[in-house]
DNA sequence: CTTTTGATGAGTCATCTGTATCATAAAAAT
DNA sequence: ATTTTTATGATACAGATGACTCATCAAAAG
């Protein structure tokens, strides 16, 4: 709490005036990094160009996942610490899950829409290639965070698996 | 460390003796997972009946990253909460990644292999392909641990991503 | 103008925590 | 038989930590 309120520039009281005990404040802060990522998504999809095709849409959903500036940096390293920690607290975990669940959704809806417009050329049911995306981007993450890859070298690796997807023929 | 005294049924005072800080406490702990993962995968991918296709041996090799049961499950949740404390405590790794980079290795290989004989559909270059694999299992195990997916799914996307890589005509 | 809300300061309290010290004793190695 | 290794017990201590209280004050709302 001290620390948290030293970083902030805020005294202590403050942080107890908002946040009644230090569960409420992590609980907090994983819902407003729900809401930082959700955002970024947003804008992500937003810049892109109309009309939107369905492999665009998703390699901007996704990437968008992916660090590649300080910000997106911070923001998936604490995202990534919280989450861990519902791991072994899973009380802590409500909120957060529910932006992931609305992602997961959103996903499987572009990779429908993607089969039905006949643009995708892979088998396999949209809900099952919506989780496989989210759980590489969910590791293409943390590769990029531990340093083991650049972030231009992991949207690769993901911009790669969605064009298998999409032209498997090449 | 009193905690860990306490959990091991051992004195407080043992756990200095053979740890002398906390930091060697938790590169130790760090070190030991790692073996305890690399020969989970070591046993999987022994129990594998010859001749072994280049397919099966890495649904083995990965497919044993996914905790399955009860051991696996605390393996796998404990090096994932290690794993992310190196994110903030760069200096606690060393050990720990020497395991994964050889883990990525010899998945890299298995897929030079199976190019080679001619086995592999897909386009991309081995690493490419092997980075890819991990980091989906990576998704896959804190999806698991999540218990946003039981086990058994997580595994079967991964035979599904690869036998599209094997197989991507069907 | 008065009340409510947002914000700070100073300090207390009990507990947790990493580290350290000294004495001791069984077990294993030499 | 003696030395080294492995293990325990009992504290101690300084610093960190979460939670709580009381007093105070500026700003916004009513």
């Amino acid at each position: 709490m001290r620390e948290v309120a030293a970083e902030a520039g805020v005294s202590l009281r403050l942080v107890q005036y908002y946040f009644h005990t230090k569960e409420e404040l992590l609980s907090g802060v994983l819902g407003h990094l729900g809401e930082r990522i959700g955002r970024r998504v947003q804008d992500a999809v937003a810049a892109l160009t109309e009309p939107v095709a369905p492999a665009a849409y998703l390699r901007a959903m996704l990437g968008a996942l992916i660090p590649h500036d300080e910000d997106g940096r911070q923001v998936m390293l604490a995202y990534t610490a919280h989450f861990t920690l519902t791991l072994s607290q899973p009380h802590l975990a409500p909120e957060g899950l529910a932006q992931a669940e609305a992602l997961r959704g959103s996903v499987a809806g572009r990779f429908q829409q993607a089969r039905d417009s006949g643009h995708l050329a892979a088998a396999g049911d949209p809900e099952t290639l919506a989780a496989t995306a989210l759980a590489l981007v969910t590791g293409l993450q943390l590769s990029v965070l531990a340093n083991q890859h650049p972030a231009a070298h992991a949207t690769s690796l993901l911009n790669a698996h969605l064009d298998h997807l999409f032209a498997p023929s090449a």
